[in-house]
DNA sequence: GTTAGCACTCTCAAGAATAGAGTGCTAAAA
DNA sequence: TTTTAGCACTCTATTCTTGAGAGTGCTAAC
């Protein structure tokens, strides 16, 4: 271990901290360790470490005579380059993938079963984002009647989204007229992302040169109806009650905070999108996340990816005192397998 | 008022009891009763009632020196018979027909936002459950091409309903072959519930019955996968929050087991559609639910119709003490107006 | 540099004391 | 016969105290 600012004395003693109290969420104390851990150091010496690693900022008391608890500082250490990697057993990844081969295998179904997934093997809350809609790349549209002057537009996103849409349509179109739409519409839309096509759909110029001859007042309509589609992204959250059976959340005020920030589903979709790198994992450790209510809570996400070349993102949100390594992995090894799922012809 | 079992002063002394109980979250002292409501009567001989009304089981104690609390019978009484109805301010229900104006009036759309209206009015818990799938009448089925061996069934149902449904198709099938199927489902099965449509498809005597010379085994075999569908209601469910403030749930268990049974959608889906008449409004008084770790919650529902003469449930679920006439009169209203929405075309 | 020893600090749990709320009962009044 | 005033009694909730225990920081010895 070549480490930069401390020597390795005092990183094994924070690894310790962090893993000791993790098990027991309890404050560690000098004591606990010389049991626990065999450092060959007596009490008095390990006193001494933890008083620098808290002058350093990685260590606090609640109060003079309770045990050393990490700071998010510390936690940030030892995510960095403190923990070893913990591979899944066979068994949970087993789990992970029972659980996919449970699932109807459409997409809302696999992004549902993957947070179902998530939460129950981390016994955290498990979050699952949907690839941005306006990104996706629209496969095929489908028109289906539903009476004199609206349509369902059916929209089917190369990545296995649908996307159903009450449409507007002028009064007296014929259901031919109607199907040769649908038909020119699939011929000059299909393979582009969403959002360009809403800019074509929302400007003459852009519509004339998409459309060319076949362009019609008609067209013009139906197309500016069916894609004046809101941004949006689907959050999907399971395990929420597992934040009971936490320690650290006796008081309900603390508890109240988080319930009532996941109940905002844009916050938790901000949260999971923001400053992402496309396939690494990451790791938020408590305030880091930046989100009001979520203080006392890490976030472990990485980016998963499905066909048409999109990322969506999946995580785990439990409370800073979480097992890191093992969550890392299955955010890690749940990603990977969902990112497989998407790849194998639906 | 002529009552049965009890005398008016009783009545009246229960009335009083329930509603400042609702209002303070506080056992009601003779005392209380004496100050705030003008019952010409004296602390003493409002004891006397007191521990009569207790004798009946209407009213408990906490303690020795506590002030009375109605029992779950005593709020079956003041529900039954005793509460008058609060009609909804004009404020109110512009409140409610604006959250139906603001939403996009698809149907997932309407669940969804009667579920958010229900929980902001109520400041309770808002849960919606649309109709049963099974139940449902098929308007039109389109099918979307996926690749070689598999579609994507889009059910349009005549409540407006949609269900996406990828479906394994035999390897061979032609474009032209797969339309002309599509066709003739349309043709066929359009107009029956579903349930109706899967047992056909499961019986070759009654596809053979319903096809004629039509049937074919490409048509057997994309009837039989289109329509393997699993019974699904979906629950809509909102507010979950607004628990934290009342302060009957200021212990963390308490709201835990309320929180881990909503967490179980299929429960909340049982609760809410069982024993119901169509059209009325039922008000389940806290164990009446039947549903353990909702003991101390109180459900107010009403099934609402949509096209296809179909029922589905909205209902407001929140603690015992609730206010009861204005939880009703948001459930009755709330139920109407969303019923009427559905009559008027999408 | 490490460690034993010890004084010191702070929390937590249990007990004691007190105030206050509200009842039930009794006996008088209406 | 019904209602009410008066009062003793019970139980809760709060505050304070106390003592045990946990764990530290410091000092001095190893």
């Amino acid at each position: 271990m070549a480490h930069s600012v401390l020597d390795s004395r005092k990183y094994a003693v924070l690894e310790a901290i962090v893993n000791c109290y993790n098990r027991t969420a309890e404050p560690v104390s000098s004591q606990k360790i010389v049991q626990d851990y065999d450092m060959g150091l007596s009490a008095a010496t390990l006193r001494n470490t933890m008083a620098d690693l808290e002058e350093l900022g990685y260590l606090t008391h609640p109060h003079t005579s309770a045990g050393r608890v990490p700071t998010e500082q510390g936690y940030r250490v030892y995510v960095d380059s403190l923990m070893t990697d913990q591979k899944l057993s066979r068994k949970e990844r087993q789990f992970i993938r029972d659980g996919y081969a449970a699932s109807r295998r459409d997409f809302e179904d696999i992004m549902d079963q993957t947070s179902k997934i998530l939460s129950a093997i981390s016994h955290h809350i498990g979050v699952v984002l949907s690839p941005e809609l306006h990104e996706s790349i629209l496969h095929r549209l489908e028109f289906i009647s539903i009476d004199s002057e609206h349509i369902l537009a059916v929209l089917l996103m190369a990545s296995g989204a649908v996307k159903n849409q009450v449409v507007a349509i002028p009064k007296d179109l014929s259901d031919e007229e109607l199907y040769r739409i649908n038909r020119i519409l699939n011929e000059k839309l299909a393979g582009m992302p969403l959002k360009q096509i809403r800019q074509i759909s929302q400007d003459p110029v852009k519509l004339k040169a998409v459309f060319d001859q076949h362009l019609s007042d008609p067209i013009a309509t139906v197309t500016r109806n069916t894609f004046a589609l809101e941004q949006e992204t689907h959050v999907y959250i399971d395990g929420t009650s597992n934040f009971f059976s936490h320690p650290e959340f006796g008081e309900v005020q603390k508890i109240e905070s988080l319930f009532r920030v996941l109940e905002q589903k844009q916050q938790i979709a901000d949260l999971l999108s923001s400053r992402q790198d496309p396939l690494g994992i990451q790791v938020l450790i408590g305030s880091e996340n930046g989100c009001e209510g979520m203080e006392m809570c890490s976030i472990v996400r990485s980016s998963y990816r499905v066909r048409g070349n999109q990322f969506g993102t999946i995580g785990v949100i439990g409370p800073t005192r979480m097992a890191y390594p093992r969550i890392v992995s299955i955010v890690k090894f749940t990603s990977q397998t969902i990112s497989e799922l998407f790849e194998e012809s639906l």
